[in-house]
DNA sequence: CATATTATGTTACGATATAACATGTCAAGA
DNA sequence: TCTTGACATGTTATATCGTAACATAATATG
């Protein structure tokens, strides 16, 4: 359903500063698992086995994965094997700020940079599947603003931008 | 499943100035019936029974509806009564930039300025569920220039901000 | 009026998500 | 140490959302 990125080099890794460049994929997901860990001792909740296991799969895919996909991986390993399994760490890494939902790809995304308060945009490769994650606090500002004007205040916002990245806009031209 | 708004003020239409407003709601639905017509005709698209239905049943609502719910409609009125009918007119008058969809919601509404190009941003009531469609013309400025430094060529951008609008944020302070 | 194009109707199914309840785990206080 | 309450997981069942594929009908165009 998803067309995952198969290339070997990364391309989706998201920290802003990476985004769409190889780079050492094996530190973005041993420091992710380690920073959660941090995280969540902090605020006291638990980084359950599962849970724990859910952010590895995402860190180390470094794209959105669906909840079924998640699934798959988590009952060939001897966990539950039914949806709730998937959805409920899902939620709880993302209540962490641990993981990013993408509803235009009904996926989730780990998260590069967790602790740091953010809201990001997320630029979505239609080619290739890619996402990266940007930072947004000017647009954020400028959000936040026109909705003031409306007296509307805001809580939680979702940028999805759809469009293509930096790999694939020479194969584009060509078709 | 979507707690639609009840009052009996148009809260939810749409447009930047009237967003939240208590207004005219029968113009909304007259004139955007009348702008598709002549959007339509200029394209050399048609606007069908079930889609010209459609629309006006999204500018009557002045609220998201999930496919399923319109569907419900379109079959009481003698249209099929199978999702793929709500599906292809709603997809449709996406294309044509008369409708959105609001994907947090797994909805749509209609568009109240049709023809402008904008890429709007929804502003969604966590309370009421009403949804206001807010200018974004800094806002996707401000995106834009940031996919730009990383080599990312936005096409489409779908914003959605979850929060109180000006109405519920009173009822939720007496909680 | 023939024919190509586009739109609609319908069947069938796939994909995504959650409610509800049973069972297990763990930590803190009696 | 035991128990008890809170939280987490497993499981069943089902709700909700969305689409592929094909048959039929309407419309435009030569």
């Amino acid at each position: 359903m998803h067309a995952h990125i198969k290339s070997e080099t990364c391309l989706g890794c998201a920290t802003p500063d990476l985004a769409f460049a190889p780079h050492d994929h094996g530190r973005c997901e041993g420091e992710g698992i380690e920073r959660a860990e941090v995280l969540t001792g902090k605020r006291g909740v638990r980084l359950t086995p599962v849970r724990r296991r859910v952010l590895q799969i995402l860190l180390k895919e470094h794209k959105a994965l669906g909840a079924y996909d998640v699934l798959n991986r988590l009952a060939g390993e001897g966990f539950g094997n039914q949806p709730p399994v998937a959805y409920r760490a899902l939620e709880f890494l993302e209540e962490q700020g641990l993981v990013h939902r993408i509803r235009r790809l009904n996926a989730y995304v780990a998260c590069l940079h967790p602790g740091e308060v953010h809201a990001p945009a997320f630029l979505i490769c239609r080619s290739c599947n890619a996402v990266a994650e940007a930072a947004t606090d000017s647009t954020i500002a400028a959000l936040s603003s026109a909705a003031g004007h409306l007296g509307f205040h805001i809580e939680r916002a979702t940028i999805e931008a759809v469009g293509l990245c930096p790999v694939c806009q020479p194969n584009e031209a060509l078709l």
